[in-house]
DNA sequence: GCTGTAAATGATAAGGCTTTTCATTTAGTA
DNA sequence: TACTAAATGAAAAGCCTTATCATTTACAGC
């Protein structure tokens, strides 16, 4: 991700914006919420103010660079968008996020809007479940 | 829906749930925010508290006498539970939902879960776009 | 039918996450 | 370097939902 991508958003190039995009780069989770890149900021000695934090990612997300997922309970999570479409799995024990892409399951989605007579926008798919660890498993 | 489900789920039958389940089953509409439940008892003339229509609809759900859904933007609403699962598409414009059922995506999404070594607990796939009414395709 | 007791209710406060406000600072141009 | 619009940060406000707790109610047992 390059400051041309925020140039071409129509974003002045600042240092908060930097900042977060370097952690969502950096970070060893590619799964963030605003909260934890606010956290990932502040250990890093960077003084950065939480709404901006939120606006920045919003900003992103308008301009394609980031996308959010909105997981039951509430919250949003935030990754940054290679422009590969994926879906999620979700481990509802240990909370480890896994990515999938299913070209079936893609082509059925556009064929059930457009047999009910909709323009496709946008879908969001999660599977829930207990992941392969022994401990997440132990609690099922 | 009986008063008997209520007694299996360990619910006394109370004057308010038995509201809520009216509600739920007379409503033109079959999916409900709490809020549109809160409204509609309103005009009824009942008088009941929004945090009794919360607090009894998590426990329908709990007894799986109502499902709820958690639609992008982070408020919730809910549906009486025929036990036939479903999922929906969101028109983006005028919220109006169509309910589907697609087979082949739900053994998808089984084979997917399983091939990455999770016990699945739950799905939730929601497809948006803009349907078919002439003042939805206009705002395209 | 009464009574007693645990469960349920309602008003209100509190919570969690996110957005808004607005005075101050900053980026980027002239 | 100076100017101006955009961006920032702290704090308040918003929105939906849950928790608290005093009061009321359902219903089992007399
Ligand atoms: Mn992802
Ligand atoms: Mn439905
Ligand atoms: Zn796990
Ligand atoms: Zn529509």
């Amino acid at each position: 991700m390059e400051r041309q991508d925020l140039r071409k958003a129509g974003l002045k190039i600042t240092l908060p914006r930097l900042k977060v995009l370097e952690i969502l780069e950096n970070s060893k989770q590619r799964h963030l919420s605003a909260e934890d890149v606010y956290k990932a900021l502040l250990e890093m000695g960077e003084e950065i103010g939480l709404a901006t934090v939120y606006r920045v990612l919003t900003q992103f997300e308008g301009a394609g660079l980031v996308s959010r997922l909105n997981i039951d309970g509430g919250h949003a999570v935030f990754e940054l968008d290679d422009g590969d479409h994926h879906d999620h799995l979700f481990c509802v024990n240990c909370n480890r996020i896994i990515e999938f892409y299913d070209e079936v399951i893609e082509q059925r989605q556009r064929a059930i809007a457009e047999s009910n007579g909709f323009e496709m926008t946008d879908h969001s798919l999660y599977i829930y479940g207990v992941c392969n660890r022994e401990e997440c498993k132990k609690e099922r």
